[in-house]
DNA sequence: AAGACGGGCCTGATAAGAGG
DNA sequence: CCTCTTATCAGGCCCGTCTT
């Protein structure tokens, strides 16, 4: 479990998350060498980013390991929009493995959307993070494709999940979800300071310190690293509240 | 019945626009 | 100029619907 403390920005994901994976891979290398993945997917963005560098490329560079971006929503990028346009090219993906490039406007292919199963009607937004091609990065996610989201990240996600819930005991509790039903009847946007926001609202972000104790115990047979990534990062997300 | 999917709403920081 | 409101962004989460 590690705490993070410096804020979401868009587009400046990787300066808050990509140290403390990092240091995960680095302690797995030390601890359980013979875990080490042969290459790391990444719940975010590679080259398809606003400055050509997102999550995967910071990740891969740093840890020298092949990484592949693989983003549930479009990055609007490089005159890249979530426009009818571009959903009518994800219409015109039939079977899984069907792919249409991401061309920005500067020319350049940022990255490849793929219609990752059969019956997804939303595609992934693939992209090269380090040392992989982009061919290579789709074929990749998509032969982890057992539903729509590749097995790795989906595996991640299911398990943090459910890490959160037993330790902390939220955030599916019945309280909760009660909380956050009340929550809704709240105006959109609160004003800072306002009586709506929450008690850990309006933290500074010069605190960019950790204190992680992340587990690398029991690591699985055939578990990828980059779940535990994954594990990490959802952990923080709910320690910190979010990105 | 259980598990998976996807739409819609959430957060938090920021920018832009409106109005006083 | 200042304050407030609204919109935007990526990613997390919930819950209704669908599939097995």
């Amino acid at each position: 479990m590690v705490h993070l403390k410096a804020p979401y920005v868009s587009g400046f994901l990787a300066f808050r998350e990509v140290p403390f994976l990092v240091e995960l891979v680095q302690r797995l290398q030390e601890k359980e060498p013979g875990f080490m993945p042969q290459v790391l997917l990444v719940d975010g963005n590679g080259v398809l980013h606003q400055r050509g560098f997102g999550v995967a490329c910071h990740l891969g560079v740093l840890t020298d390991l092949p990484c592949v971006g693989v983003a549930k929503k479009l990055l609007q990028v490089d005159g890249l929009e979530n426009n009818s346009l571009h959903k009518e090219k994800i219409m015109l993906l039939q079977a899984g493995g069907d792919t249409f490039p991401l061309m920005g406007n500067s020319g350049t292919v940022l990255g490849m959307a793929l219609k990752s199963h059969e019956h997804s009607t939303n595609p992934l937004y693939v992209s090269v993070g380090h040392r992989v091609s982009l061919e290579v990065a789709v074929r990749l996610t998509h032969h982890c494709c057992r539903f729509r989201i590749p097995e790795p990240i989906r595996q991640a996600d299911i398990r943090s999940r459910d890490y959160i819930r037993r330790t902390l005991g939220h955030p599916g509790s019945p309280a909760q979800r009660q909380e956050r039903s009340q929550k809704e009847q709240r105006p959109k946007v609160c004003p800072k300071d306002g009586p709506g926001a929450p008690a850990d609202q309006g933290r500074p972000p010069e605190d960019y310190g950790r204190d992680s104790s992340t587990d690398l115990k029991d690591p699985q047979p055939g578990f990828q690293e980059q779940q535990k990534d994954q594990q990490l990062e959802r952990t923080e997300h709910h320690e910190d509240s979010d990105l």
